[in-house]
RNA sequence: GGGCGCGUGGCCCAGUCCGGAUAUGGCAACAGCCUCCUAAGCUGUAGAUCGGGGGUCCGAAUCCCCCCGCGCCCGCCA
């Protein structure tokens, strides 16, 4: 949980006292412009059969005591609030040199397990499965940052007919070449070539059942070739600083007898259907376990998974692509329903990524690898901030632009509400202005350029009178509704939407207050401003992978 | 056909859970701002029947019902 100054619910503490009634869904940060925090009065004056004046009247006796009110004006049929901002901006002051962060934290013994990506490994990653992983990163991230222990899994299809598909082409089409490239075009030609022939879909069935039976030549095999293509998909999610702290083999639950295990405990659930086996859920939809020769199915296994995963975990959370919403649901049904998991479950599904041309296809080769976008984007990168920046050396030119090209990539995909789907364009991707990565990254270098040039300064009696001021130090101040907001929702997109707010606090701050030239007393408090400003848009900035960097 | 989700200016997106003060930003367009801490910035103009229709309510982008459009799912694939 956090730990912060909490103004509104000291507010809502005192409002209480004075009016039983109130119902703290009514007051609210206030985003009209009006105030800090905004009352509603509508509930109120219905409830308490009462008009704005009086509660207005009851509402100023009830402030009167709390010193970090400044005000509190009746608009309508609402009570605006102003806080102090001294006090706001101590309140963020005192955290960071007492804790070294605000808000501050208190560790949660829960621990919580974020499965993302978890693509199957026959091919490079692509931006629609990319999706799951910048989404799956930043969650785990910001589930840190309030104060969870958050270990993140990539779940590894190895045993599944799509991994036989994948092995199998590259016996007929891959000519000993065991690199991704031509496992991928294996891959696809042998989806290609079962169109036309029966037989092979009758050959991978005949694989599967030997892979089950334990044939220990496939299964190595397999792994081997899983391997490469993973370590493929693990150096591009590298590229955008992702990195995922355990890959679980699917084929250990099938060869460590778990899947056996799972389907024994659930013997009595089970209906048979020409000999395969499968439950029906409360909604009356049937889900396979095992096929009618005995071989299991990913449903089986992604059980077994599961309860491995309740040995270490209080909470797991799978992010999902929304083609998975059924899997989900039932997967949910079978494990608190028929297994009685206690654990907490939750799926985070995210919408689909298409391309202009149509829907993206491994198997087709209808895809804009992770890479090709990568190397895109750091080329655009590269060549803007070597047209600005003529004075700095290659080699910074090149770290610069592969920061912003790993940040924009990750913020074009998190801004956007995880439910939603997106059409990928080359043009937005590739666009470095406006709400975009580079924008927040520029203002960041604005703030570092004027610490680096401002030295040690003494902050002491201190008085805000700048409206630019006020909004930034508000801004900074409300960083951790944000943080609870989006914690609570398991939503990163959240975090974005805060950070560009506040970038767009201090780039007006930034165009009407001068700070280096500004009156010694103003030029020490805006300086601390420019610090805490940086301070916590990085903190922020880390929650969705956004790196920045002193120049650019 | 059934289930789930989405629909907000030409384009992208916030707000919808929890109904309230003139619907948030951006892109593209147009007009301005570098003798001043980095102009990847800032200011202004123009652009919205919040998919359509009913309903509830003092009040609906937000809640309920119907309809339309789009996406996903409805495999002994994952």
């Amino acid at each position: 949980m956090l730990l912060f100054e909490d103004f509104r619910s000291k507010l809502l503490a005192a409002l209480t006292r004075a009016i039983p009634n109130m119902d703290g869904k009514d007051l609210l940060l206030d985003s009209s412009g009006h105030g800090d925090f905004t009352l509603r009065l509508f509930r109120l004056i219905k409830d308490m059969n009462s008009t704005p004046g009086e509660i207005y009247n009851l509402v100023l006796t009830a402030v009167s005591a709390e010193d970090y009110v400044e005000g509190a004006e009746l608009a309508a049929s609402y009570i605006n609030f102003r806080i102090k901002p001294e006090k706001m901006f101590s309140a963020v002051t005192e955290s960071m040199s007492a804790r070294g962060q605000y808000p501050d934290i208190f560790q949660d013994p829960e621990r919580v397990l974020v499965e993302h990506t978890s693509a199957n490994p026959t091919g490079p990653l692509h931006v629609g499965r990319v999706r799951g992983s910048i989404i799956g990163d930043s969650l785990a991230k910001l589930l840190t940052r309030y104060g969870y222990r958050v270990s993140t899994q990539y779940y590894i299809n190895d045993s599944g007919k799509q991994m036989i598909a994948l092995y199998e082409g590259f016996l007929r089409y891959g000519q000993n070449s065991m690199t991704p490239e031509s496992l991928l075009k294996g891959y696809q030609e042998i989806y290609r070539a079962m169109e036309s022939d029966k037989t092979i879909g009758e050959d991978l069935e005949k694989l599967i059942q030997a892979y089950e039976k334990g044939d220990r030549s496939i299964i190595m095999k397999i792994r081997e070739i899983a391997s490469v293509m993973l370590q493929n998909i693990r150096e591009s999610l590298q590229q955008l600083d992702i990195k995922i702290d355990d890959y679980v083999w699917e084929s250990d639950f099938l060869m460590g007898g778990d899947v056996d295990n799972v389907v024994h405990e659930l013997s009595e659930h089970l209906n048979d259907e020409d000999g395969a086996k499968f439950i029906e859920t409360d909604d009356g939809s049937k889900v396979f376990l095992k096929r009618k020769d005995g071989t299991s199915l990913y449903f089986a296994r992604d059980i077994a998974y599961h309860l491995f995963k309740s040995l270490n975990f209080d909470w797991f959370i799978d992010v999902l692509g929304e083609a998975h919403k059924d899997h989900g649901k039932n997967l949910g049904y079978v494990l608190k329903k028929l297994l009685d998991l206690d654990q907490k479950l939750d799926f985070l599904y995210y919408g689909f990524v298409s391309l202009e041309t149509g829907k993206m296809s491994t198997r087709m080769g209808q895809i804009v690898s992770l890479w090709d976008l990568i190397s895109r984007t750091e080329e655009e990168a590269l060549s803007i901030v070597t047209a600005k920046r003529q004075d700095l050396p290659r080699e910074k030119l090149s770290e610069i632009s592969k920061n912003v090209a790993r940040s924009s990539i990750r913020f074009n995909i998190i801004r956007v509400n995880p439910v939603k789907t997106m059409v990928f364009k080359w043009n937005e991707a590739l666009n470095f202005e406006g709400d975009s990565a580079p924008y927040i990254m520029y203002s960041y270098t604005r703030a570092s350029s004027i610490l680096e040039k401002a030295g040690d300064t003494a902050l002491n009696d201190f008085r805000f009178t700048d409206d630019h001021e006020k909004k930034l130090v508000r801004s900074i101040y409300l960083y951790p509704y944000y943080l609870e907001e989006a914690t609570k929702s398991l939503r990163s997109d959240i975090i974005s939407s805060y950070i560009l707010g506040l970038v767009k606090s201090f780039n007006d701050f930034y165009s009407q207050c001068q700070v280096l030239n500004a009156p010694e007393a103003d030029r020490n408090r805006r300086i601390s401003l420019v610090k805490m400003y940086r301070d916590i848009l990085d903190d922020a900035c880390k929650i969705i992978g956004i790196k920045n960097v002193d120049e650019m």
